[in-house]
Formats: C-alpha cells, structure tokens, sequence
DNA sequence: CTGAAAGCGCTTACAG
DNA sequence: CTGAAAGCGCTTACAG
C-alpha cells in the first residue's frame, strides 16, 4: 500500500506526533530532527492522505463556488480566477451549476456539497436573502455579485447601480434619447437586473428623459435571449436608437440581430453592454462595456473566505466589498 | 456534533452494518429493518460523512479534469458539460487549470490531485504521449481532445483531421485559393494544430494547390492571437483570401483584425474557424466553423472514466472514441 | 521539544 | 440476513 506516515516516524525514528509537527510546521522543533524527517519523506516518497487529514481536521481546504452556468462567460472568467487565487492561499474550487434554479442553490447549500467544502461562494440567483439566511449552516458563506445589502452576510460585489449608470449616461451623452434595455422587467427591482434598472433610470433622471416602460425587454441572459428581445422591439416598432444590454452576451445577441436585420450599430442604434468579458473587445464593432472589476471581485471573495475559514477575521457583522468599475468605450457605442 | 451511523443504529436498534448496508443498497436486508432504518435516518436528519467514507473505502466519487484554462470558451463548455454528465452518475468534476505548462500538467497527473479524485479526464498539451504514460499513476486517465493514438491509453477525441480538411475543402469549394491558417507553424505534427493542419494539406492536394508555407501563422489559440497573426500576415503583403483559424476565439480575433483593417468579410477575405463556440453563431458575420461533437465527447468521456473507475470495462487496450462532426456553414465563409 | 493513546465516521472482511 | 471487531491514516488533546 502507500507509504504512511507511521512509515515515515519508523524509518526517522520518532514518533507518529513528531512527523505530524514537522508536516504541520510546528514551531518547536529540534532542527535535526526535522531533518531526519524530512529525509525519511524524501527517501520514501511520502505523501500526506488528505483524506485522512480532513476526517480528523474536519477541513478540506476547498472552497465551493455556486453560480448558475460554468459555459456563459462572464461566469467562465471568474470562476478561472477564483481558482488562481485560492491555489495561492493552498486551497482548491470545487464548482456546482445551478442553472438559477431555487431547489439546485438549496442542495448546493445545505447537500453534501458543504460537507466536501469549508467555505462557500455563493452567487444566488433564485434565492432571496432571508432564504439563505435561514439555510446558511455553520460553515462561512460569501455572496458574490449579488447586492444584498443585508449585514447577516459578507458580500463581495460589483457596483451594479453606479455602472450602469455611468454606461447610460454615456449613451445619452453621445445624444441617444430612446436608449432600450434589455434583460429586465419594468418593475423590476430585486438582484442585478434590478441594480442595473435603476442606475438607468436614474441616468435618465439626470438628464430629464422620462423613462419609458416600452422601452424595457425582459429577456434571459445569454446571446439569444438578446437576439429574440432586440427582434422584439423592432417588430413592435417602439422606436429606439441605443441597447443597453445588462450583461454583454446579451447586448452581443441583441447587435447580431441588429445587424442582420440591417441596422448599422453605431450609427443608427449604439450598443452598450456590462461585464466587459473578453470577446466584447473583439467583437464587431467592438463593444462598449463596462468592467466591473472582476479581478478585485475574485481577490477579495476569496481572502475574505478564507480568513473566516481560518478565523483570522473576528466573526462581526457582515464585510461588504464593492469593487470599482470601469466603462469602457469602443465602436459599439463611442 | 453531526449525527453518525452509530447514532442512526441505536434509534434503530439495528447494528453499525445494518445501517451501512442500507446506504449501500445491499440486497438483502428484510424490508422491516430497512424501514426502521430509513425512519430513524429521516427522524435524525442524518447524512453520511462522505470524508469517512472516502477514507475507507478509497473513493472519492470526484473526477479530476485537467485543461489548460477554463475562462477559454472550449474549454468552460466543456467543462460544464462534463459536469453535467459525470452528474447524472453521482461524481463531481474537480478542475486544475494547468496553463498548458509542461510542469503543471504533471503537478496534476502527479500530486495531491490525484489523491482527490477516483479518475482523470487529461488535456495534454505540453506533455507527450511517453511522458504521460510513464508518469499515470494507478487510477483510470481518459486523455479528452488530444489524438493520441496509443493502444496505451484511453482516448476520447474529434475528428480533427477530418474536419479541418471539410472546413479547408468548403473553402476550396467557395472559390478560394489562397487560404491562411492561423494557430500552427508550417512543419507542425503534432497534438490538434498538426492534426488540423494536415486535414488542410489534405484538402489542398485533394484540390490539386501547393502548400505554401507562407500561409501558415503560428499564434496562441485565442483571440489576440489570431488578431496578431492576421495583421502580421496583412503587414507582411502576402496575399491571401481566406483565413483558417485553427480553432473559434483566434478565428474571431483574425477576424476583428480583418474588419478593422477594412478588409470585408467574406467578399475580401472568408474566415473559418473550428469548435463551434456558442459565440460563434452570434458573431458579426457569423462564423463559418465545424462542431466537434462536444457532447459526445463529454458523454463518452465522462462514461468511460467511470466504468474503469468501477470496473464495469475489462482493463483491455486502451478504448479510442471520436466523436462525429458537423461543418456549419455561416456568414464569414457561405 | 517529543511520545503514547484516542478517535474522526465510515466500510470491510469475517463470522454466524 | 445481521453483528462485533478491526482499521483506513491522519490530528488532537493530554502528558511529560
């Protein structure tokens, strides 16, 4: 079988206890007999059981990250740096997909999906706040991307109402009066798509523009949910002359259609979508975005995790990190 | 603490093993004790300790997948497709992003992530056939998307040549004749850029066009890649009328490049690429590109990994799988 | 600084 | 069909 560490004490000739201090970098110990320790791993070729360790620490240095889809973009880029980071702090990312579905958070929250983890990113989608609360269970939790502004919880988030703002009020500066939005209802309020409405209107407000509810397409976020909205709208005929798409693969969905249809963008609809996920800046015409600093998102998520994880951050109220953004200009809507 | 199966048993008044072989579907147990069982779990609100678990019985019911980067698109569809799948048979994908470095792919063939999971879905890119059989360890590896035609190993891939000569041969067929490949050197063999890159030969010679090396730009297969490799090709006055992007994100980048430049697309200059991203539908024109049966490969992959993991596969010959494709044909190259 | 013992919560042979 | 015991390979108190 694999070599253990009893293996390990024997040929050093030390203790069980002895091989462990030296494994879990105990102070006080003689330099020689580290040494010997650490030859006798050497010549045997050992290598801890981390399944062992983590039955008698209960840790498992992995962290869970729950979002809906590991194929959209925007959800593919952070998950990738999420990991980079961890690997820094020796933890790895285990992911679930929820699909945005009530009942898959719930089991990512309270299944066995814990168990294997010692902390949990959670992007929750379908549940609300007091829906988490009640189902958090012992071990830390951080919300990502989500503004729940709610001390119970430590969230790390992007600045969703000031961004889209910003991404607006560009729009209207380059002297778009009928700007659509697409990937909200009317009245919504709740989550990102809530977040982003607002900063829109009140970009709107601003200028004195009276926000107009036809001009609001309620559509799934991803490429075709774009497409179907923007086709929408044209068949309508609600006359608009820029998209705002609240993420970006949804505001490229919604050019595509344009295009095809015969609607130059910029020049008769101007395009702005939010994430700024690599393929906007490729795109054609490129799209103006904006960044809502993903890098910060995924660095501070995953030292917060873990800090509480390890208890180097008392367990108080609720940290909130709002990370800064970026709008970034391109063709789409210069 | 947690409830136990010590806890579960006394409630039941069964013994330890009872207990477990209920929760392990064994088949003979008298439909009574069972019941008792079920009742004192669901009364306890019990769950198994998967770590205990795992550390007797030496599975961990996770399946490793080592790629080079999940924020690349392929990739993320892969990934969360794999996901899905290993799902539906009650295994979990762990992912270890390797950077395509050489030594990171065998960290993970290698370390302590292979102790985390029963089985390994490998991307090499860095490491050769010789090197990876001398370094497999003793748990299953399906090497995913490298045509490695080893008997050693098991191998779940797509018809890479095949393909490339069907993209290589519409464009033929479109008229062209000066046709770029972007993402391989001239003399390229090996791993999918040598595999594709010989699909094209094929097809020229097929066609009766001499190779001209000039043509060939290697780049890194992403978006800035592509676009570099297409400005230097522009920069460079060799003529061209069609570009071949060995795989969809550098197909875009060289085609962003192309529009930028004002070169139009497809009536300057078709652009194909290969892997059919979901992007790729959505992209302005629309990407001429060959689907390579992703879903077979996830299915296939992730089935076969898990029957050698529970022996349900006689431990032959390596199996070798490749999936079918599908030319689809779009705007960039009608 | 180091040691001997206990135990994390399961599954695995081995009995009966 | 079910039970009592052993043990997977570590870390954790507890001693000294």
């Amino acid at each position: 079988m694999a070599v253990t560490m009893n293996d390990v004490a024997r040929a050093a000739g030390v203790s069980l206890k002895t091989v462990s201090n030296v494994l879990n970098d105990y102070e006080f110990i003689r330099p020689s007999t580290k040494q010997r320790v650490h030859d006798a791993i050497a010549e045997l070729g050992y290598e801890a059981n981390l399944t062992a360790r983590s039955l008698r620490s209960g840790k498992t240095r992995m962290l869970g990250l729950v979002l809906s889809d590991l194929s959209a973009p925007y959800y593919a880029e952070l998950a990738s740096r999420l990991m980079t980071v961890a690997s820094r702090r020796g933890y790895r990312v285990l992911v679930e997909q929820s699909g945005g579905a009530a009942d898959n958070e719930l089991t990512a929250l309270q299944g066995p999906f814990r168990q294997l983890t010692d902390g949990l990113l959670f992007t929750p989608l379908a549940m609300d706040a007091d829906a988490v609360a009640a189902r958090r269970g012992s071990k830390p939790v951080v919300l990502l991307g989500e503004h729940i502004l709610d001390p119970r919880f430590d969230v790390v988030t992007m600045k969703n109402e000031e961004a889209a703002e910003a991404v607006t009020a560009h729009l209207l500066a380059g002297g778009r009066r009928r700007i659509a939005v697409m990937g909200a209802h009317a009245e919504e309020s709740a989550g990102s798509p809530g977040l982003r409405l607002k900063g829109y209107r009140k970009a709107l407000d601003e200028a004195g523009i009276v926000f107009d509810p036809a001009l609001v397409a309620p559509c799934g976020w991803r490429r075709d949910g774009g497409a179907s909205a923007v086709a929408g709208l044209l068949d309508s005929g609600v006359p608009f002359d820029a998209v705002f798409g609240l993420n970006d693969t949804l505001a490229l969905g919604a050019m595509h259609e344009l295009l095809i249809r015969g609607v130059s963008v910029p020049q008769d609809v101007a395009v702005a979508g939010f994430d700024d996920i690599a393929e906007a800046r490729f795109a054609s015409p490129s799209l103006t975005t904006v960044s809502p600093g993903m890098d910060e998102i995924a660095e501070r998520s995953v030292g917060l995790l873990i800090d509480r994880i390890e208890g180097l951050k008392p367990e108080d109220d609720g940290v909130h990190v709002e990370a800064g953004f970026v709008l970034t200009v391109r063709e789409s809507a210069p």
